[in-house]
DNA sequence: CCTTGACCTTCCAGCAACTGGAACCCTTAG
DNA sequence: CTAAGGGTTCCAGTTGCTGGAAGGTCAAGG
């Protein structure tokens, strides 16, 4: 199967799919003029990296992923031990832009944002507004 | 003033401070020996540029930022613009993460967590799972 | 048989916003 | 005189792709 038709059945871009070969996520055969063949084993892995990284999981933790995917003995504590990680990192990032959006909010609140030079929002980039 | 100082000063690495300068956000003098030399100026804007930073603007945001700010008759409603598109831009983000965080929470909470090889969170990544 | 177009290949560059490191210069204290 | 602790430049790497150039391959139509 080349590339255009795996590109569509996994539902990520041909490019992305090159990507992922170099970074050494799969390894596709070849066909005799040199095209990529993927078997329905490759579609199977490149769908699941579709899947973890529409998740939050970068292409390292992907890794990790595929390769507990494979091991027949792996203990399900390991793959909740990730998804637990990632799930702590998502919760921080949410509290770090839900404190932005509060600071950034008040500044909104307190501008006019009409034809009058005086900006609240400046001020306090400026360091003289009220808000720390 | 050496950029030591002024990395204390505007709360930036060093390093951050030439990039900075190499990217056009400032321009300090030069002393004889070929140091950056940082006017009280060169402070307060490199401290601009620290508070638009952390408060999740880009650095080309921060670019047009600082014109407004030097502009004496700029109208509120252009920096307000730029907030605003900031904050709905944040909102979209919060959102994006929340439902990332639900899917997770859900998967994470399906996986008994123990020894044994059977995870949920792995069987949806291949495509067996129960959650869309 | 030739061409056209849609594929495919490789490689190189660039995005954002820094960060690390190498190789070197300047200044000052002991 | 030397060593430490500044400073300088430039190059490379980070993450996860994406765009583009230059060229090979293949099937269909004139």
């Amino acid at each position: 199967m080349n590339i255009g038709i795996a590109s569509e059945r996994a539902g990520l871009p041909p490019k992305t799919i090159r990507y992922y070969e170099d970074i050494g996520l799969l390894r596709p055969a070849r066909t005799d003029n040199g095209y990529r063949d993927y078997s329905a084993a490759d579609i199977h892995r490149l769908r699941f990296l579709q899947r973890a990284r529409s998740l939050g999981f970068s292409v390292d933790e992907c890794r990790q992923l595929l390769s507990l995917y494979r091991d027949r003995n792996r203990e399900s504590a390991d793959v909740k031990a990730i998804a637990e990680a990632k799930l702590a990192e998502i919760d921080r990032k949410i509290a770090e832009l839900a404190s932005l959006r509060h600071a950034l909010r008040h500044l909104v609140e307190h501008c006019s944002g009409d034809e009058r030079p005086d900006c609240p929002i400046i001020d306090e980039l400026a360091g003289e507004g009220m808000v720390q």
